[in-house]
DNA sequence: GGCAATTATTTCAAGTATAAAATAATTTCC
DNA sequence: GGAAATTATTTTATACTTGAAATAATTGCC
């Protein structure tokens, strides 16, 4: 089979022969993908030669300290958007490592709290100074408007990803 | 993914306050993420359930799909953005599902040169159309203009990005 | 021509991730 | 009170992913 080129045609000859095409849509797509791979592996990198911890177990930390009194696995599963397997073993590996503890949840025997250590409390303040400083830095580039409308952009992409879910449930 | 209750500053009291504050990049790349992972998941069960296929392998058929005179595993390996030992991998996998097939390079005996089989590329037309369509309605809530401009401020944070990449290579 | 540096790919170990099934406890509702 | 449904977590199998080291071939350069 042959395989076609992409004839050069213009916008205007775009819509007129090609009524359902959606390469703009895709290319939106592609490029929030890259955009975040940039982004996340280089943050990967820096965390992993400045304080040698990995970008899920950070992020895992990051939701603690935002919850003092311990988060249950389910909601850490949730905010993190990673499937309930997934926290088991990352919280597992944290433990082992000092950094998170559980206890029982009161009032509910199947759940158990998970929370910072001390330890891992203080770590996470330290490693989260850097990060915060190394987001800024990547976001240099775009003044504050753009950050506002790239943030409103990204919101209505959510949502708008977020009916598409609703709806096509079953596509 | 959740968007911390805003603390009731503007704008003036914050630069005062905190001036060292990056809390709105931070608020920014977490959005950037969420979206993200919720629009990826949601393509991911819909390749599984229709097409019974996962999203890495779409994504190097698609890359395979738009080079018929086949690619080098380098070269998939800087488009994809992923490592090598990465697509060593899962061109395996496909090449054991007859969708793809390696072939050595011309000139170069270290290289190979990989190409989609007829199936593969009989089966990755059929996924791409649906695909394509999944995306676009995905995005269906932005406007023309919404993703116009999406796109030049992904484009700018790419930049952004890269430039902060290449400056602080040693941080 | 030949040796050092580079390039292409694979291998390896560890970790991350998913979906689905299993386990265990709680809640609902009659 | 007790069965059925739901919820919280773990387990399992498989796949994906990385970074680093190893292998093999090519290129650059004297």
């Amino acid at each position: 089979m042959d395989d076609a080129v992409e004839l050069p045609l213009d916008a205007e000859t775009k819509v007129i022969e090609r009524p359902n095409d959606h390469k703009d849509e895709l290319r939106l797509w592609l490029r929030l993908l890259s955009c975040k791979i940039l982004i996340e592996t280089e943050i990967r990198r820096r965390l992993r030669d400045n304080f040698d911890i990995t970008l899920p177990r950070f992020d895992l930390m990051a939701q603690l300290d935002k919850a003092p009194a311990g988060m249950k696995l389910g909601e850490l599963s949730q905010r993190l958007m990673v499937s309930n397997g997934n926290i088991t073993g990352l919280v597992d590996r944290l433990v082992a490592q000092g950094l998170l503890d559980r206890q029982p949840a009161p009032n509910d025997r199947r759940a158990q709290l998970v929370k910072l250590t001390a330890e891992g409390r203080r770590n996470f303040r330290a490693m989260a100074a850097s990060h915060e400083a190394w987001i800024a830095e990547i976001f240099a580039g775009l003044n504050a408007g753009d950050r506002t409308a790239l943030m409103r952009l990204l919101g209505k992409a959510k949502a708008s990803a977020h009916k598409a879910i609703v709806d096509g449930a079953n596509q």
